[in-house]
DNA sequence: ACAAAAAATACAATCGATTGTACTAGTTCA
DNA sequence: TGAACTAGTACAATCGATTGTATTTTTTGT
């Protein structure tokens, strides 16, 4: 390729002095006089010059930039993720690096080694289903690449999290339906294997607890949490021997699937069956009635990340401790769940 | 930093070979024998080795890069743009750095700075609202790197653009209102400025005149958009002097906002009111009842521009013609719109 | 068996910026 | 005035990989 770009060394022949100079001067060192800097910055300017940042980073061996994985970027929680990391990066001086892991392991893998391979000073990321192990994170590890990983738990040693409480997010909103008075609550369930969606059950059940109301298997509906899901569930609801008066679903889209068919059916909301639902994705807002939900903030996570790759960043590998930061979600009550006409 | 990464010296030096030949090597060069290539694979592989793609970037002058800047990532139609890009770049071995604008003409020209420092092979963009020249560009096309930019309208020369045909969504979406028996329909526009809404005003006027129904000024109501707007405007929608019974609306979230507003008032949709949105955004599926709308297929734009922009790629600088794609939308008719019980 | 051709490997320059050290002016102060 | 500084620049090595050319080794053909 014809490369007609400017290198400091164009600057330096055109000003007869050396390319040292040159670039102290473009970085602002005091070792070259003020005469001289403007000289080579106004020349930088005519000419056009822009610093190769490859050629920079790899001389200083740092490239000012952190690699993202999450699994889709088209997801609403993770794309607000990315904005909230985009964000304080970018107010930190750092670019960042976005890659999808697509729930698959195997590009989750080729992505980490691309990340490495590309020099970046950090990692934040959001595991993908099919993640068991963490074998992959060895080498980062080695070469002292700190990794945040949030979202999903993730239980192996001196490893940095930044994870929401789904326990008293679900305890929350579970307690809510009951204050609202709820008394045969079903709860949408998720993939056991998932962390978050255990914890999301504890929580529920925790509130029955506190409240005495008994805990009965038999209302916990498990599925994959799909829109067509909640449609199913919302069938086998309405058939339960018990006389059901809410539902606290783990996701917002199985929950407005379940409420599309409920309204179908003549089930007024939140009158006979009160909703709560967990994530607030975009759509629950819009809903008819407006869906009660679990904030899960992603912007907020996604800061948080951030800031805690840069604290990290600031430390030498050895001498860093990992830490696990639990964000408290917080209640949103809208329409759906709001039986006491107050 | 203690850095302890291996090189391909490394691997030479515990072979006692030359680096060159490492190199070689590793870029399965058939001028290396068999033998040693197994050899210093094994070697590598042993001692964790990872090519330093800054170093290689640097000397071959070409990164496999792609950037990518949207306003604003966690936008429904961006993230599925992006998603389409990501995927194609993907298949083709390149990477995406992915920035957002956040529809700051000033954060878009640090990014193209940025990204040029960053030396990408090529840039896909969808500029901000604020980007009224596009000065900031001229750099990229001195030094060969190409652009592609997609969802906006760019009307200066020698550019890639892939758009939607806006004028022919807006047409269908009216035309199918007045095939459903709608004859006083409210069209919904946003900024004049931006020609994507120009367009689609255009669309609508075309249709009537079609089904020679007279365009009325008064029944094009202009506002941000906003679901705020919806409301707002519904209201107005009701004190018109003519009595509407069809609205298309430049976009789905105002009309989503609308029909919150309608139903409220007791307005059945669609049997008073039919309603045609524009976007397919993450929420027009499962509004109740189910909004019609305009399918603005993201992940397809992102893919074509993604495809556009490798085209322009294998293509020497001065030889390059630049194209344009336009991408006709598609009417998904949900229940808002069918008027006419079939 | 030996020259010529082919294969395999080594040498050295290079990409563009950074940075420790060395050098040359220009100041300061006794 | 001249020794001791200080400020401003230049020199040269370096980051890690790539690649054209030179050299050595092996193979081929007669």
């Amino acid at each position: 390729m014809e490369n007609n770009l400017i290198t400091i060394h164009d600057i330096a022949k055109a000003l007869g002095i050396d390319s040292s100079t040159v670039s102290r001067a473009l970085n602002n060192s005091n070792r070259v006089s003020l005469k001289t800097k403007k000289k080579i910055i106004d020349k930088a300017n005519e000419l056009g010059y822009q610093r190769n940042l490859l050629a920079s980073n790899l001389r200083r061996n740092k490239t000012n930039t952190i690699g993202v994985i999450v699994p889709r970027i088209s997801r609403y929680f993770f794309s607000s993720a990315i904005s909230g990391i985009e964000k304080t990066a970018f107010e930190k001086g750092y670019n960042v690096i976005i890659c999808q892991s697509l729930e698959q392991l195997e590009r989750e893998e080729n992505l980490i080694n691309t990340l490495a391979a590309n020099r970046v000073d950090g990692i934040i990321m959001s595991v993908s289903m099919e993640t068991l192990n963490y074998n992959h994170l060895d080498g980062l590890k080695k070469n002292g690449t700190p990794i945040v990983i949030f979202d999903r738990h993730c239980d192996i040693p001196d490893r940095n999290n930044v994870l929401l409480d789904d326990f008293a997010g679900a305890f929350e909103a579970t307690n809510h339906l009951i204050e609202e008075g709820c008394i045969n609550i079903v709860h949408f369930s998720g993939p056991k294997n998932l962390n978050v969606y255990r914890n999301r059950l504890k929580g529920y059940k925790a509130a029955l607890e506190k409240h005495e109301i008994p805990f009965r298997e038999n209302l916990v509906l498990n599925s994959h949490l799909m829109q067509e899901d909640g449609i199913t569930l919302a069938e086998k609801v309405l058939r339960l021997p018990e006389s059901i008066d809410g539902i606290f679903s783990a996701n917002d889209v199985a929950a407005i699937g379940a409420m599309q068919y409920l309204k179908q059916k003549g089930i007024n909301i939140p009158k006979d069956i009160a909703m709560v639902g967990f994530s607030n994705g975009p759509t629950s807002a819009v809903m008819d009635p407006p869906l009660s939900t679990i904030d899960q903030s992603g912007g907020k996570m996604g800061e948080l990340s951030a800031n805690l790759l840069f604290e990290q960043l600031q430390i030498k590998p050895l001498e860093r401790e990992s830490k696990t930061i639990i964000v408290k979600p917080s209640l949103l009550i809208r329409e759906s769940s709001k039986k006491k006409k107050k």
